[in-house]
DNA sequence: AACCTGACTCGCC
DNA sequence: AGGCGAGCCAGGT
């Protein structure tokens, strides 16, 4: 088990319409600090189809422009698909659509 | 096997 | 208030 396993947990705990940080993310998988590593463990594994790497933002709401997924347009059309709304082109509107709480994985004890 | 880098954040200057 | 460095993990060179 490693922390990148842990993370895809904790991203695929996002309900739909809603979206969360990596910070979020970084600590419901045990460590805030792990915020860098999620954007990594996204990039290097993204599982389309099983890990809704589309609802993960950093913390000012904005997406990343890295989204290997089809552009960062596509991550976009694909958060309003699920009624998130929008401040502009790129920044999600963070009061209302944020997840208030990501429940927390048992870091490490996923196997 | 060591070193560098990368979808982030936060704290100190 | 804006810029810079540190902390974390895994995989490629």
């Amino acid at each position: 088990m490693t922390v990148f396993e842990t993370i895809y947990e904790a991203v695929k705990m996002i309900p739909a319409g809603s979206v969360a940080t990596y910070g979020q993310v970084a600590e419901a998988a045990g460590n805030r600090r792990l915020a860098r590593v999620v954007g990594y463990a996204l990039h290097v594994n993204p599982e389309p189809g099983v890990i809704p790497c589309h609802r993960v933002v950093k913390k000012d709401g904005e997406v990343s422009r890295a989204f290997a997924f089809g552009g960062i347009n596509r991550q976009v059309e694909l958060l309003q698909g699920e009624g998130v709304g929008f401040r502009d082109g790129t920044h999600v509107d963070m009061e209302h659509f944020q997840v208030p709480f990501l429940p927390w994985v048992p870091s490490g004890r996923i196997k």
